[in-house]
DNA sequence: AAGGAAGTGTGATGTAAATCACATCACAAA
DNA sequence: TTTGTGATGTGATTTACATCACACTTCCTT
């Protein structure tokens, strides 16, 4: 094993940095916070959604569960994320499970006194709505990833989103900070383990990406965006 | 053909209704009008996205171009829709197209206008937020019914959603008063002309469907909502 | 150090949907 | 009336992935 794990991330980018210093105090004033362990839910599908959550420290998994048993991971969130739904109606609830991956201390703000804040601050509000749109996108670019270009296109975008959020350089090559097994990268795109492992054998064995240490370096990142289009978007957007 | 086509529809619902009166006056301010032709396009994917469009009258829909050729449909939007991209990047672009399916008659505003409306106005900060929130879920929504329940899954959503935005009831039916052709439905859901050809074929073989003067008629609608799992969605949310 | 659990790798087989290739059908225009 | 042009309907074939079934590897436990 080499130093490479000692080097920088490409990226210690959170959703939150959309707002100033000053807002996102304002928003911590209206926070409670709550520790979560690793294992319990902050919400299950069905429940109320009257909340938005904020990852002080941890680890949160966003994920659907289908009709017979596995659950698909539609996002994670990292320490410094923001995430939660805001709805028109009164009676919303959430159509997600939020599954609490690692340890957490969580700041939860109320809807309510969310509206509140946004009501009187202004720049605030234009922040806010910034946020709102860079989730939008996020979910939108999934979307078509997964859409677009079938299994291994996913599973490239996966891989780039994961360099762009656990990435560390080294010289040309990207080391993910992160240890995943294939299931997990399964969950990530929809597609069984099985697949998962075929398709990264294959690309091993195209010398795209290899493993060291149980860590996936990627050592042709053109490659895997060409796959999946990835041309144009803001490091900040494309993240897991 | 009967006087079906007469009645009122289902649901006359546009994602406005999100605003009070005077918050739409407010924005109404601050648009410029424009006319554009059934052909055109309003933005390209790459476009500069610093702009929100009111359609006042007509059909603009967002399109997503595959690798090569086939265009895949996102969402169709109707008179009193408002849509638009809100990104926090300065130099943010589009990635979809719009493409103007109907003569229409829109009402830009420009991004650096909204945020100073944004800014002035705590109530309609609020209600913009929810508007988002409920664009952001429709993305959610039709993203999960595309990618968990297959394509005849997808198929049945689409049909649901259809029935949302241009039924009629008939009793227990319910029409949907615009002519689809089988392929713009495969756009829909990314499906070819020949399956959801196919899926129709079963549905109406099934009794779940008919066709009466090229239209639409959905005779088992809990059917069709047993197969995607749609249970708790306000009918505002479900559209196409 | 042995045993077990969790993860990986890989062949064989099944299945949903795309693709290809036509045969209609509806209807508007020449 | 013929002719051309979309749209629909349907079989045959191919493809991408899931599923099933095991062997193998790692590493953790006591």
């Amino acid at each position: 094993m080499t130093d490479m794990l000692q080097r920088k991330p490409v990226s210690q980018v959170a959703n939150s940095d959309c707002f100033t210093e000053e807002s996102l105090t304002k928003l911590k004033e209206i926070m409670y916070e709550m520790r979560a362990e690793a294992g319990n839910h902050l919400f299950w599908e069905g429940d109320t959604a009257d909340k938005l959550y904020f990852l002080k420290r941890g680890q949160v998994k966003i994920t659907k569960a289908s009709d017979e048993g596995k659950s698909f991971i539609l996002y994670v969130y990292n320490t410094g994320d923001l995430f939660g739904q805001v709805d028109p109606f009164q009676n919303s609830v959430h159509s997600f499970n939020a599954e609490v991956t690692e340890n957490s201390i969580i700041g939860v703000i109320q809807q309510k006194d969310l509206e509140v804040l946004l009501w009187q601050h202004g720049d605030l509000a234009v922040e806010f709505m910034k946020w709102m749109g860079l989730m939008h996108r996020m979910t939108q670019t999934k979307f078509r990833d997964l859409m677009m270009f079938g299994k291994p296109g996913a599973l490239c975008s996966t891989l780039i989103r994961l360099c762009n959020t656990y990435g560390k350089n080294h010289g040309s090559e990207i080391v993910i900070t992160k240890k995943l097994t294939n299931s997990e990268l399964a969950d990530m795109i929809g597609a069984t383990r099985e697949s998962v492992n075929r398709m990264l054998g294959d690309l091993k064995r195209a010398n795209i990406i290899a493993m060291e240490n149980n860590y996936i370096v990627v050592k042709d990142l053109p490659y895997l965006r060409d796959i999946c289009q990835c041309e144009n978007c803001p490091v900040d957007m494309c993240r897991i």
